[in-house]
DNA sequence: GCCGATTTGTCCGTATGTATC
DNA sequence: CGATACATACGGACAAATCGG
């Protein structure tokens, strides 16, 4: 839901563009004009197309005009653009999905735990591992640890659930930022316990170290994919972002 | 080199994040502070912030003081966040590396060749096929395809050193925007024939549809990596660019 | 728990520079 | 060359969240 002035905008724009009301190759209004439709500054126009140009859908040239450069395609099965989850993932896809919670254990990190995640030795934790299934086959391992002293009273209830749901609407903890990585490594023995992997012996992985407003990394997490469900998007511009 | 003044701005910053002169989780001087330290608008400021942030430096939290949270790690072998060309990684790693072309030849796309590149049936296309040496080691797969009527009179010689050089200081086409997606594929008989494989039976692969500033996409690249050679990165913020 | 000071978030209007057409 | 369009920068105003007393 939109909610300031630039986001409505933004929002505005960006349907008007998936409806093909500007089409791909087309261009937008001018900035001027745009600042006439929209009754708005130009420094609120340009707010939001710098929106519009990091997610791919516009790209700008000084004295040229705003080109649309989106295009519908992407007949992807697993999208971990922008911050998607599973379960949007899942719908987004049609697809039907469940999860299966494995184990939500309290432990100490260790030494090689420590190195893994970027928690501290002697950190305590919650370890959650849970099986994600999509249209019945278990094809991503989810491994999750949270800081026991900001995750308070987690639950197998809660992780079968939506532990995102609970962080932000319970605990109230704003969730700010989150450093991802995406690798592809060997099938471990857990994947192959776990995951339906067929004649793949690597795995697709995005982990990702996840902080909140006080600058506290309080997640780590890690999604291990079997590879032909798995898609990671990203749009790279040349160097600005606003304006 | 940074040219305009939030530029610099956001240059020296981001340099004093990294040499410790704003350490992990201290806090950056307030909005207003910094406008009389760097003799600026608040504007120019927040403009040199959100590039920070985009980043995953710093982070921002409405009422209290901009956070720092980047920390040096990144042991990492080969980085794809940002545009980082594979002569750049291999520097920044301090590997030797070498470049073999395998073929450069003109072709017309056919509708296998367009379904993959999103290039259309007829278009003539430059097919290129590099393969990366790090250490000595053939672990990078690069295929390229160029639209002739863009990227004209490409060459061998041209191919072997850099083609962006040419495009970009030859023949002054301006690179805006690149779509890129990775993926995680089984290999296939090109890949076992001129890769080093070892046990891997899969390969990282980000492949991307470039843009000039025309809108036309000239380029469709597929870059196809032994997969522990490989790192994506990535930071997912809130929801917001300037500010 | 309230209040006031501080800090970031949003928005406006304007001016000037520079690339494109 | 002039007109148009985007890029950079300034300064001011108010809103909303945070934090300390």
């Amino acid at each position: 839901m939109p909610e300031s002035k630039f986001d409505k905008i933004y929002a505005d724009l960006k349907n008007k563009i998936e409806t093909k009301v500007f089409s791909f190759n087309s261009f937008l209004p001018s900035e001027n004009e745009l600042t006439k439709i929209y009754s708005s500054s130009r420094t609120t126009i340009r707010r939001a197309l710098s929106e519009l140009i990091i997610r791919g859908y516009i790209q700008t040239n000084q004295g040229s005009r705003i080109r649309v450069i989106y295009e519908p395609i992407e007949r992807n099965i697993f999208k971990i653009g922008g911050i998607e989850s599973f379960k949007e993932a899942a719908i987004r896809n049609g697809f039907s999905y469940d999860t299966k919670v494995v184990h939500l254990e309290k432990i100490v990190a260790d030494e090689k735990i420590a190195t893994r995640t970027s928690f501290k030795i002697g950190d305590e934790l919650y370890d959650v591992l849970r099986i994600r299934y999509i249209n019945n086959k278990a094809l991503i391992l989810d491994k999750n640890y949270f800081l026991v002293s900001v995750a308070k009273n987690l639950t197998e209830e809660i992780a079968k659930k939506s532990i995102y749901d609970y962080l932000e609407n319970e605990l109230k903890i704003k969730i700010m930022t989150s450093k991802r990585k995406m690798t592809t490594e060997l099938a471990n023995l857990e994947d192959k316990t776990y995951l339906e992997l067929e004649n793949y012996n690597c795995l697709a992985i995005v982990s990702g170290r996840v902080f909140n407003s006080d600058g506290i990394q309080f997640e780590y997490t890690e999604s291990r994919h079997r590879p032909d469900y798995f898609c990671f998007e990203d749009t790279a511009i040349r160097h600005k972002f606003n304006g």
